[in-house]
DNA sequence: CGTGCCGGGCT
DNA sequence: AGCCCGGCACG
């Protein structure tokens, strides 16, 4: 977990909202605390929310925290900005020219709904005053690219439940915003037998969906039914990592702990992170940008693909030529399990990070090559009845050779997760995003 | 134990 | 098709 990016299924809390100030203007700010009259006291875990429930706002930057309630609050899972009076002065967020500018409003005709706003565009000094309507515009900042901002699928409630379970509680109704991300499966093999005809009669899985369901208590802050990997700390997710993006346009960066009252203790965490530098090879023939994580498989790639087959009179390191080396920061070498950074590290944009180092020609070659012979060990004695559960043994040994059918033997390339680093998730390629072979790092 | 990725589920 | 993840093999 220490580094997974994504907001696994969490409570509001957290939910960056805009809310009215005494001034009568908006200002964002995140959901710290929610406070339920509980009439429900049973299941009260995130999902009982009536219109009595207030929300404890702390807006950004500081110490003020107000109360609100549901209907006061703008943002993602509340309302929407319809209907809302902007003064002069308010500060929004518009798209213009692609990029997400901050603006203010100078002024806001409510039957048109539309207003003019003076856009402080990063690059000119001059302001610039445009005319948007009302739904062009944000309140909150957006911290996603603003093209991709909006999607705003409701699969996520389906996927949660499987099958039929209404009968658990038919109560529980929830928001569907707040639900996104939910990934749930049932083992793997164990419940995917169907329940495509079911009868009154549950079966084993069944029962245990039932179960878990039920087991949601009361005074538990979250639900950590399922396995759920929300379950483990606020913000935290396995080590398996996963992404940011999902529905809300933004995952909350701060981590608060809560205590049950919705008092909040809140650390300001700012780990120092650590990064090393790795580093990649890329490919500068033109067009073609394939990047490899070591020197002799991105000599191979322009052997290979761009020179052919070497000449016997050839000078010998051509390939030297055709690459540049870069170096690209990776995560720290010990990850722990205590990072709580799901969201999007400080560095914006990945690119600035990379810096392009020039290729100078370096004794590569010979370095890497190791020249040893590796030692082969014949495991004769298994020293494992050391712990096991007594279940179930798992034969591995039987006859698995790397070269067996299905699995490869293992480049000793470097691939996107380890170059990158679970923490830059997003540079990998999309192969290993998807755990799928890694196409960027090839063999 | 970290990494790579297959198989398979979900939307 | 794109995405995500359990689980397993490899090192
Ligand atoms: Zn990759």
């Amino acid at each position: 977990m220490s580094t997974g990016k994504r907001l696994a299924k969490r409570s509001i809390i957290g939910t960056r909202v805009a809310a009215l100030s005494d001034d009568g203007l908006y200002y964002s700010g995140m959901i710290q605390a929610v406070k339920t009259p509980a009439p429900f006291p049973e299941n009260n875990n995130c999902i009982n929310l009536t219109p009595n429930t207030r929300y404890t706002v702390r807006f950004d930057g500081g110490k003020v925290s107000r109360e609100y309630r549901d209907a006061e609050l703008i943002g993602p899972g509340f309302r929407g900005l319809a209907g809302v009076r902007l003064k002069p002065g308010q500060r929004v967020f518009l798209t213009y020219n692609g990029r997400e500018v901050r603006a203010d409003v100078l002024d806001h005709d409510h039957e048109t709904d539309e207003l003019r706003v003076q856009v402080h565009a990063p690059a000119a000094e001059v302001p610039i005053e445009l005319r948007k309507r009302l739904e062009e515009i944000r309140l909150l900042e957006s911290r996603k690219s603003a093209r991709l901002a909006d999607v705003d699928t409701d699969f996520a409630r389906l996927a949660d439940m499987a099958g039929d379970r209404r009968r658990a509680s038919a109560t529980i109704e929830v928001p569907a915003h707040h639900m996104q991300g939910s990934r749930k499966r049932g083992p793997s093999s164990s419940c995917d037998l169907g329940y495509g005809e079911r009868d009154d009669q549950m079966n084993e899985c069944n029962a245990a969906l039932v179960l878990m369901s039920l087991s949601c208590s009361p005074n538990s802050p979250r639900p950590s039914a399922w396995g759920d990997r929300s379950s483990v700390s606020p913000g935290a997710s396995s080590s398996s990592g996963s992404s940011w993006r999902s529905g809300t346009p933004s995952p909350p960066p701060v981590s608060s702990s809560f205590s049950d009252e919705g008092i909040a203790m809140d650390y300001e965490d700012k780990p120092p992170t650590k990064k090393r530098i790795n580093i990649v090879f890329e490919c500068t023939w033109r067009g073609c940008g394939y990047i490899t994580g070591s020197c002799s498989s991105i000599e191979a790639h322009i052997r290979q693909t761009h020179l052919g087959p070497k000449k016997e009179g050839e000078s010998d390191h051509e390939e030297e030529f055709y690459y540049t080396e870069r170096e690209v920061a990776a995560a720290a070498p010990a990850p722990t399990l205590s990072h709580r950074d799901m969201c999007r590290p400080p560095h914006e944009d990945p690119d600035y990070q990379r810096q392009l180092v020039g290729s100078y020609r370096q004794g590569l070659l010979s370095t890497m090559q190791n020249g040893s012979a590796r030692p082969i060990s014949i495991p004769v004695t298994h020293s494992w009845s050391t712990s096991h559960s007594p279940k179930h043994i798992k034969f591995t040994g039987a006859n698995s050779s790397p070269g067996s059918p299905g699995r490869r033997p293992r480049s000793d390339n470097k691939k996107c997760r380890k170059v990158y680093g679970m923490d830059q998730r997003d540079l990998w390629c999309t192969q290993c995003k998807w755990k799928k072979a890694c196409t960027r790092f090839g063999d």
